[in-house]
RNA sequence: GGGGGCGUAGCUCAGUUGGUCAGAGCGUCCGGCUUACACCCGGAAGGUCGUCGGUUCGAUUCCGGCCGCCCCCA
């Protein structure tokens, strides 16, 4: 034991100790329901970890904690998502390189040494290069992560770490989607699809979110064949004039009621379109009715489809109108229109049509300025499109009603913590609007295993695609060559080609049980630790990861994937806003963790509740810091007052209520964890121990000191704070990973990460007849007494003359139970007592300088 | 528009089945070098528990309306 004990250097000396001992190794050879299996969320390996990563992954770990120490085999692995588009935009943001498939394979290829600032300077690589330089750079970056999270102190099994883009990743991911396609659950399909122009690719419904921008409605004249009046719609993108395929008002509305049926044209390019009626179509927004255009959003898409309308589009995937005039357009003067607007963005296109509909006088008014919900890809930075594409999907629900409910029955499979979390699950399934869109035309990513027969034209058919054997996975269809085909028959008529595309990475990520449990590799290790106890996640992915995993397991397993879900909040700043790289408002977890002390870090974390917000807040880590400085001290403390002799045992009567309450603490911490709420469990224990400090170990000191031959007063202090000391440290251990393993080092034998949790029968066996209230009303003379010091301006080793306590004839009893270590804390010559109304009296002694 | 969460001392929050529940920590103020700890110890001040009603013998705690903040979805 350190003469002054520091916590300087703590976290590299049990960091060390930890691995060399094999702390949080997972044995793998106990039975199911001995074993604590956690679904760790893998950080998306691009970017850094910030303090939201620390704060979440710090309340998993306390929960990995208390289950390893109550004798479960805990299966605590880490991933790294590196698969997808993050990863891309890093790696061409920091090589300066864009990949392009139609560059050929350099294998010399080195990554510019000045790498460019610009994107339209970077260097086109090939997918294969570009795809190397992705696995280089996310592993430096993984090992970064790996370090911080050990710093973190996370009891994780480090042997355990997968990434989503190893071999094994992407078979197991090829594996379950030829799954789902032979048994119905994945098909592809030739529709409109959501599409960011930026990046090329479809997205899926759950990475789109609604962004406010401004625009105008423009009110622009359709023409009625019967030469009524004109048919007036407000529209906010007038430049889809052109893909206009009906008008829509809703079957309701009056004002448009006999025109139903009818047909109008449009202005500029004089097209004939219907009048239709739907449901759908806001009254009360613009002018009650609106074009359909294929497609403008997504309303569009539904409208086209029940209504059975025709696909007029014009924009192409790179977010520009063709340059050839659509064949819809049949007089000259709807072509040379078209043409002042061909080849634009959305944005010049509209100021182009502005100017044609002014021209043509067909633009009523000025356009009118509104704010509107635009949606985008969550990660892009141009309005969706919509683009009508060949994608494969996998079933969520999003087109079954019986799916849907069969979704939300496995929500109900398992605990939610907090429960109301369960809501924004129910509402995303009811909410979806079509199945799971998984192929992305992107290249860092498992490739869709599949390849196309070619007829003698070189047309695909995409019906009845070509599968690999499961044996063959991971396979890549643009360089391996189908069962029964060579390659020179690639992309040849008459022979095959290869799905192009890869599986966006939530195809993956949806596979996390499956893949850390070993699924179709390991049965053994499957059926120890499958389904998985927990899934800890922050709430903002319910829609993604939580409900895809859901949707993955339902089909492959016929089970939820876990038996908890843990919900962790955000975290905010000071001004109550979330914390996040864009609002510059970051904080660099290396500099916290070095600053306060990762058990300090810890113990700010772990005050979030699950599915709490909690404020960024650096005063909360220094009176973390000071709980571990005070655990160091006491413990010194207690343990310097001498062992026990053997054989000892508490007897007197503050001891014994120590030991009472330490029971009922012990009880609620316990079922504090069990319920997922580590935060009280440390609320109470830290409560606990600081009146054990202040309140306990001052009544005791004296009589700590004192000599007995083994089965005194003295002797039943020290052995009474040997176990509450031993109690308080495995209550703290989860938390405060590194000062009570140092402390445990002092004095037990092996790791107080593997001691077993204490229990409540531990401490009521020593603590026989004892009652806490003793160590309660003994606590309330003694601040009694400080107050009349302190209110007095004396030192509390003042002496005390008398002190008279008057009280309930119970409460009087533990008084006297108490007495000579109230006498002792409280320099106290003479103390008395007699029943009546509470009350203490004390007299001070003269004061002698 | 639909769903959810939250509004308790200056700040961050706890209040588990409605009756010592009006609390903790931080901050503030006043004291104390008390041989474990000055990275400490002791004490004090501070709130009509958002607001208006209802249920009840009694509500911060249950119900409803309103106000405000936040999140998810449309």
């Amino acid at each position: 034991m350190p003469d002054k004990p520091t916590l300087d250097g703590i976290e590299g000396r049990w960091i060390e100790r930890w691995e060399t001992d094999g702390v949080y190794r997972f044995a793998g050879d106990r039975d199911r329901s001995d074993v604590y299996s956690i679904d760790t969320p893998p950080p998306t390996a691009s970017g850094s970890l910030h303090v939201g990563h620390i704060f979440s992954y710090t309340h998993t770990d306390t929960i990995a904690r208390y289950q390893r120490m109550r004798g479960r085999d805990v299966f605590y692995p880490m991933g790294w998502d590196d698969n997808g588009l993050p990863t891309e935009r890093r790696v061409e943001n920091y090589y300066g390189v864009t990949c392009d498939p139609t560059v050929p394979f350099d294998p010399d290829f080195r990554p510019p040494e000045d790498p460019a600032k610009k994107r339209q300077d970077f260097v086109p690589i090939s997918r294969r290069n570009f795809v190397q330089l992705c696995h280089i750079l996310t592993a430096e970056d993984e090992k970064v992560f790996e370090e911080l999270f050990r710093l973190v102190g996370l009891s994780v099994d480090w042997t355990l770490q997968y990434t989503t883009v190893s071999d094994r990743s992407q078979a197991v991911c090829q594996q379950a989607f030829l799954r789902n396609l032979a048994r119905g659950e994945a098909y592809s399909q030739d529709a409109p699809t959501l599409w960011d122009t930026t990046y090329q690719t479809a997205v899926a419904q759950a990475e789109m979110e609604d962004r406010d921008r401004p625009a105008a409605y423009h009110q622009v004249a359709f023409h009625r064949a019967d030469g009524g009046d004109d048919v007036v719609i407000a529209t906010t993108r007038p430049e889809l004039v052109v893909s206009c395929v009906a008008l829509v008002a809703h079957p309701d509305d009056e004002r448009y009621r006999d025109l139903f049926d009818t047909t109008v044209t449009t202005p500029v390019f004089g097209v004939e379109v219907p009048i239709r009626a739907h449901h759908l179509a806001q009254p009360d927004k613009g002018t009650g009715i609106a074009m359909i255009c294929t497609f403008g959003d997504t309303t569009d898409v539904t409208w086209w489809r029940e209504l059975d309308l025709p696909t007029r589009a014009v924009i192409g995937k790179d977010g520009r109108f063709a340059f050839d005039p659509p064949a819809w357009l049949t007089t000259d003067a709807a072509r040379e229109a078209y043409a002042r607007f061909a080849g634009k963005a959305s944005g010049g296109a509209q100021q182009v049509m502005v100017e044609l509909l002014r021209e043509s006088g067909e633009l009523l008014g000025e356009p009118e300025k509104i704010t509107h919900p635009v949606k985008f890809y969550e990660r892009g930075e141009k309005p969706l499109e919509i683009v009508t594409t060949r994608q494969w999907y996998i079933r969520n629900g999003g087109r079954s009603a019986d799916l849907r409910a069969a979704l939300i029955a496995r929500g109900r499979e398992f605990a939610w913590h907090p429960d109301y979390m369960r809501h924004r699950f129910d509402n995303w399934i009811e909410g979806l609007n079509g199945d799971w869109l998984v192929s992305r035309q992107r290249y860092f990513g498992p490739p869709i295993p599949l390849w196309y027969r070619l007829d003698d034209e070189g047309r695909p058919d995409h019906d009845d695609p070509i599968v690999p054997d499961e044996a063959s996975l991971p396979i890549d269809p643009q360089s391996h060559v189908p069962p029964g085909y060579t390659d020179d028959q690639r992309d040849r008529p008459g022979g095959f080609t290869g799905d192009p595309d890869v599986f966006d990475t939530w195809a993956t990520s949806s596979l996390t049980p499956l893949l850390a449990c070993g699924w179709e590799e390991d049965a053994d290790r499957f059926a120890r630790t499958y389904p998985m106890d927990l899934r800890p996640q922050a709430h903002d992915i319910i829609r993604t990861w939580l409900f895809s995993t859901v949707v993955r397991s339902h089909f492959e397993t016929d089970s939820p994937p876990w038996t908890n879900a843990a919900l962790s909040g955000w975290i905010l700043d000071p001004d109550r806003k979330k914390m996040s790289k864009s609002k510059g408002n970051v904080v660099v977890p290396i500099d916290l963790l070095q600053q306060h002390g990762s058990d300090a870090v810890r113990y700010w974390a772990a005050n979030g509740r699950p599915g709490t917000d909690t404020a960024f807040d650096t005063g909360q880590m220094k009176v973390g810091r000071r709980l571990a400085i005070k655990i160091l001290n006491a413990s010194r403390f207690a343990l310097n007052l001498g062992a026990a002799p053997e054989g000892s045992r508490p007897t007197e009567a503050l001891d014994l209520a120590l030991l009472a309450a330490l029971a009922e603490l012990v009880d609620e911490a316990t079922a504090a964890f069990d319920a997922y709420d580590y935060a009280r469990a440390l609320q109470r224990t830290e409560e606990f121990f600081w009146s054990f400090c202040d309140d306990h170990l001052e009544l005791v000191k004296s009589r700590a000191y004192g000599e007995d031959p083994g089965d005194g007063p003295a002797a039943s202090a020290r052995a009474t704070l040997e176990l509450a000391l031993s109690t308080l440290l495995r209550l703290f251990a989860p938390f405060l990973p590194f000062v009570t393993d140092e402390v445990w080092s002092w004095w037990q034998q092996g790791s107080v990460h593997r001691a077993p949790w204490p229990t409540a029968a531990d401490l009521r066996g020593p603590a026989a007849d004892g009652d806490a209230q003793t160590l309660a009303v003994a606590g309330w003379v003694l601040t009694e007494v400080r107050r009349a010091k302190s209110d007095a301006k004396v030192s509390m080793r003042a002496e005390v003359t008398s002190v008279h306590v008057t009280d309930t004839a119970e409460r009087i009893a533990h008084v006297e139970a108490a007495a000579n270590d109230l006498r002792d804390a409280g320099r106290i010559a003479e103390l008395t007592w007699s029943e009546g109304e509470p009350a203490v009296t004390v007299v001070l002694a003269e004061a002698s300088e």
